[in-house]
DNA sequence: TGACTAATTAGACATTTATCTAATCTATAT
DNA sequence: ATATAGATTAGATAAATGTCTAATTAGTCA
């Protein structure tokens, strides 16, 4: 359900902790000790917060030796604002691609997302069957802006707002020509060049 | 404190229910019972999103003998998530206006502001000294678009998410040149025609 | 291995919050 | 004035939440 996950983000959004948290990152990636002096908090309270921020997919994460960097997840919080809207404006109705399938094909697809993302958006993983997997590559990379250019780090931290392994994912996008890449730099391919899967035998 | 204002504003979105309530209101006005029934609650817990929702601008209402309508205050839903952007990404620094005053005016300005305004961003009342008026005429209008062409009634909703005496503000408006009408369509003039106090004597 | 550092967990505490019931208020209509 | 309909308030309760301290885990380096 959408109705969740917009609830999820403006409960991330409705401390003022956090809200500094994320004014901090914004100038850069810091770690959680750091935050907790700049905040006057512990860090097992930076932890707290930070869990819910990952929950909401507001902030990625990485570790170097004993020590973990929080970032900004640029993405999703512009995303996420936007979705507020949208569910606002257009209800309940409609999971958010423009379809030009039929009604059977689009209750397929969306059973299908139900069931391998979480109700957070998260992939669980990349389903085997091309057939699911075409369509959650496509939920995926219609997030993406047309025409407009990606460096690959980019690409990765977008990818990474969905599940870790951006590699593999990255690369699926190229096999099935939802984007192509020149020189590293990576863009959406028109959808009728994305590979579906009711084209194929 | 700026702060506030959004977390108040994501506080007021960070559930369930209410998130319902302005998704039926998105269909039109309703009045408390009527909410109450769709949701399977009390009135006294309408009553009490309501309050929230008031709080925050996102709601605004009207009387017909006993029955209260509430409405979508479009205008603030919009803005606010646009705040909370600005915000993280701006950091705490500047009140949202591009500075072309130096640092006194600057305070001077806020201070005004701070006076003037609710921390929820509401008006007071119109200062009667007229420098101070400017300065909350400018504050106020700086929030619609330029290029953007309003119709009368939506000029009306906007300025009452400030104030219920709308008529006068908008008059106001033309009256410094902040904006022109034109058979009832309303558009904002560019800044160099708004009366500045500073030009003054 | 053992010492050190950063992060996490567990548990406690106070605060906030969503909801209900029952009583009260306010404006209308008879 | 009285009755009625809708909204509000007050008070109770259970659940969620933000923060702390103290103990624990996990990873690094000598």
């Amino acid at each position: 359900m959408q109705l969740e996950k917009v609830v999820a983000y403006h409960k991330a959004l409705a401390d003022p902790t956090r809200i500094k948290i994320l004014i901090l990152l914004a100038g850069g990636e810091l770690n959680g000790q750091v935050l907790a002096e700049k905040l006057a908090v512990t860090p097992a309270t930076i932890t707290h917060h930070a869990m819910k921020l990952r929950e909401a997919s507001l902030i990625n994460e990485r570790r170097d030796k004993n020590t973990i960097y929080f970032t900004l997840n640029d993405y999703f919080i512009k995303s996420n604002a936007a979705a507020t809207e949208k569910l606002i404006y257009r209800g309940v109705h409609s999971e958010g691609d423009d379809g030009i399938m039929n009604d059977d094909c689009e209750r397929t697809r969306e059973s299908i997302i139900r069931n391998f993302f979480t109700s957070q958006g998260k992939l669980k993983h990349l389903p085997a069957q091309l057939k699911k997997k075409l369509i959650v590559l496509e939920h995926i990379v219609s997030n993406l802006e047309k025409g407009r250019k990606y460096t690959e780090k980019e690409i990765n931290e977008f990818v990474k707002s969905f599940h870790e392994d951006f590699a593999t994912i990255r690369r699926e996008f190229i096999m099935h020509q939802f984007m192509y890449r020149e020189e590293s730099v990576y863009e959406l391919n028109p959808p009728e060049m994305w590979t579906k899967w009711h084209q194929l035998s």
